[in-house]
DNA sequence: CGTACGATGGCTGTCAACAGGTTGCTGTCA
DNA sequence: TGACAGCAACCTGTTGACAGCCATCGTACG
């Protein structure tokens, strides 16, 4: 899907407003702004030394990944989530992802998309802290990009922000402990395996396990 | 979740973006704006009478719904959709509906929860042609609403632009065929039975046959 | 005749400014 | 002292304009 720097052909020309989106998702999903807290254009747009019309468009996007909230007057704030809110996410997230390894699963030839899956794991196997929580997500995301199923793969990269929302909440320590290798070695093995209904009810439990552990 | 307009009770003062929007969902939609033909912002701007920034902010949610595409250099086209597509489509909405109506199923009391998708169910046996698709898809958002679990809502509402385009692409006619009330009153039986899986069952049996005869 | 180079038009990226409405404060008067 | 009118600051909605990039076309030169 995406790429390597790729030297010397094509350098990275990322637009104001692509920055800015990621600029903020990061000072969102990392409680630099506090969940709730207003967001002001002006003030946003002078800290980020863009225009605030560069600034709408990208609050804009934020706002359809969940991570902004709009409030009376078209006046947004930081999104705050409460413990069903986070379930919410993560039962819709468990279906996406059941659906996915449904499709892994089925597939004639795994040999490549198993692969994959175990060099991730092997990648978040020797991460720590905030860099295990991202091959932990890529892990995931990288399940729903095999399926070569591009809506799966957009609708869970629409719920990632709401996902490491729900991670900040619950803080670092407690969302690692989510992040165990043996656990998805698992869903792996029963993707490997062919058998779908054995991968599904791996992700399932995976995921109530780990929406249980965020709330507790 | 959303509103009558509640007569005297604060009108409806919809900013000049969300009527763009609306006003692309429907023109995309309805196929007015051919799919892949390039939506070039100033020809746009000055068709709707407003600001391009105030366009591009519109295009920017389209385009995270699903109905635009970029191309190279930011330039926006109309989402095209080939058959694997809308099979993806398809599938993505079973999974999120097959959610739904496994929590609908779970309730412990259903009462009111079967009266409303009953009733939607009476709207779409009167209902013909367009209408008869706004009700059918106004049913299958019932659903996802009445869980109460708004990331599932919103995800669902995230994929109807998509979920529209596919049904313009198969043709209005093959459609309405999708549309039979008494396939959609076996979902709402299996609901009111308490039988999450069967209901999940019904779902997905109900999309797949969807999704295979709009691309037949 | 073919190729390389320069002008031109079209379209997006970005910005600064204006307009309208709401909130909160302050001073005055009963 | 309390309430109300008026004012001021704040913030979003919207706009028009400028700058830069890319593609295309025409032209001149080998």
């Amino acid at each position: 899907m995406a790429g390597q720097p790729a030297a010397l052909l094509g350098l990275e020309k990322t637009s104001l407003r692509q920055q800015a989106v990621a600029a903020l998702r990061v000072a969102i999903t990392s409680g630099e702004l506090a969940p709730s807290s207003p967001l002001v254009e002006t003030e946003l747009s002078e800290m980020l030394q863009i225009s605030r019309g560069t600034l709408r468009e990208a609050m804009r996007q934020l706002q359809q990944e969940g991570l902004i909230s709009a409030g009376a007057r078209g006046r947004l704030y930081v999104r705050h989530l409460d413990s069903k809110e986070i379930r919410d996410i993560f039962a819709v997230r468990a279906a996406l992802e059941a659906l996915a390894v449904r499709e892994l699963a089925g597939l004639a030839d795994r040999t490549t998309v198993i692969a994959e899956l175990r060099a991730a794991l092997d990648v978040m196997d020797t991460a720590v802290l905030e860099a295990r929580i991202e091959a932990d997500l890529n892990f995931h995301r990288t399940m729903c990009s095999l399926t070569g199923n591009d809506t799966l793969l957009h609708s869970w990269i629409s719920l990632e922000g709401s996902i490491r929302m729900s991670i900040m909440f619950a803080g670092l320590d407690r969302a690692v402990g989510n992040m165990d290798v043996g656990r998805h070695s698992a869903i792996v093995d029963a993707i490997e395996t062919g058998d779908a209904d054995e991968a599904a009810t791996a992700i399932q439990t995976h995921m109530d396990w780990a929406s249980a552990n965020l709330v507790s």
